[in-house]
DNA sequence: CGCTTGAATTTGGTATACCATATTGACAGC
DNA sequence: GCTGTCAATATGGTATACCAAATTCAAGCG
């Protein structure tokens, strides 16, 4: 699988989904160890989540089968694991779509996601190593780098490793997965939002605050800090015409 | 499906799992407007968290399909759904088992689920309407009631409907459902320890300021409260006996 | 010209068949 | 009596066949 072709015949090229990662999609090779099912269900989440499938559009269980080179069945169970993450809405008896989250939706899941960084951020003060506080600390000056430079994608993807580097020293597993999962369902709605913010600079000095916090280990000021700080991260969903309605530029 | 034969051929007959819910199991029917797979994953997770089906007794697919009367397909794709509720593990090529969580994962569940409710507590200060907290008030002397009829079960039951009912009144679907998974992963677990449990009169007094805390909107207060009280509805899991080693009276 | 209707087709849902591998159990050798 | 080995069996993983329902589309009617 070298290249994605969607269902209408045309390969994907709209604005975002070539330069969210620099990896490749995975492929579906039979001689993995991971049964298919698993494998599919990895390879479609990277298509939802980089944009390659669009938000709302349906899923053909045969037609994906065959792009992805196995059967209906593990398809079918990849779907059904992809349903409870919430990167696929399924329809009784009408299929799956990927999820089309309204703003009221993204609303909930900023929220949610806040709180539960705001909370892995209080137990981190009290857990996080010395050392990993340290690669955070690097990780900062890395970011910061990408922001003289404005370099909007780079600065994006150190943004997220600050954040999940965070969430990994609270040593708590369930947060840590649950994080990881509602950030997948956000992640591409927050790389929209991260190339037109225009509250840059405010996200910046929130993150001077968010590093010191966590150098003197000062469990309720990051808590709060980041259960607040999603909004400087995110242009509000009303502004940008895309969301909550039917997507346009896509054609299907 | 009047009554779950377990593997082995015997009836599940132990102490709890009769009566933690006063409903009995749905039945699998051709006719319900969901999806067979949606309705195995329901049953099974009834038969979980009932402890119908103990923790870590393999899950063969081909009995418990005959037992559920459906094929194997839709079980399968219930199999996937619960594994990523964290109610069955999948051992790759070596079936599911029914969760088998160790202390240190309840120690981290817990932690989570208080974080959860804790954050919901803070909300639904905010955004509850009056009558959702009469209704807290309600289900809190009713709780009351059966702590003096030292009614374990109902207090239990009762328990579980104010934290619910105070997770519903945050607003966000978010936590409610992750508030209602987690849940059901530790139901079985916190059901043992609230029969046993000794810290019954300091779990009472705890709600009665919960119940303050939401009556007077005090977001911080009821965070904190909830954050903690967690451990007073629980015993130790080094304390009981059961849990982190292979069960030891189930015949598998 | 638009609306209804019904056949053709597509699609999701389920059951079953098949395969490779893991497990079991008996037998042979020590 | 213990252990290693190999056949028999059971099990999970996958593909396919089949069905009912939904969708599509065109013919027919108003």
């Amino acid at each position: 699988m070298s290249n994605i072709i969607l269902d209408d015949g045309s390969e994907s090229d709209h604005d975002i989904n070539t330069q969210i990662t620099d990896a490749p999609i995975a492929t579906i090779s039979e001689d993995s160890d991971l049964p298919l099912a698993q494998q599919a269900a990895n390879v479609l989440r990277d298509m939802i989540v980089q944009d390659i499938i669009p938000p709302g559009k349906p899923i053909r269980e045969r037609t994906l089968a065959q792009q992805l080179n196995v059967s209906r069945t593990p398809l079918r169970e990849a779907l059904r694991i992809l349903a409870v993450d919430g990167l696929v809405e399924l329809l009784p008896s009408r299929g799956a779509i990927a999820a089309n989250p309204s703003s009221e939706d993204v609303k909930h899941m900023l929220e949610f996601l806040g709180g539960i960084e705001g909370l892995a951020g209080e137990l981190a003060c009290k857990r996080a190593t010395d050392e990993e506080i340290d690669e955070i600390r690097a990780l900062h000056y890395e970011m910061l780098a990408a922001f003289a430079r404005k370099d909007r994608l780079a600065y994006f993807k150190l943004n997220q490793r600050i954040h999940r580097a965070l969430v990994l020293a609270s040593g708590n597993p369930l947060l840590i997965e649950t994080h990881e999962r509602m950030n997948a369902r956000l992640y591409r709605i927050r790389y929209r939002s991260n190339m037109r913010n225009t509250k840059w600079p405010t996200a910046i000095s929130e993150h001077e605050e968010i590093l010191k916090a966590i150098e003197n280990r000062d469990a309720v000021k990051l808590n709060d800090l980041l259960r607040n700080h999603l909004g400087s991260t995110w242009t509000k969903v009303s502004e940008d015409g895309q969301l909550g309605t039917t997507d346009h530029h896509h054609n299907d």
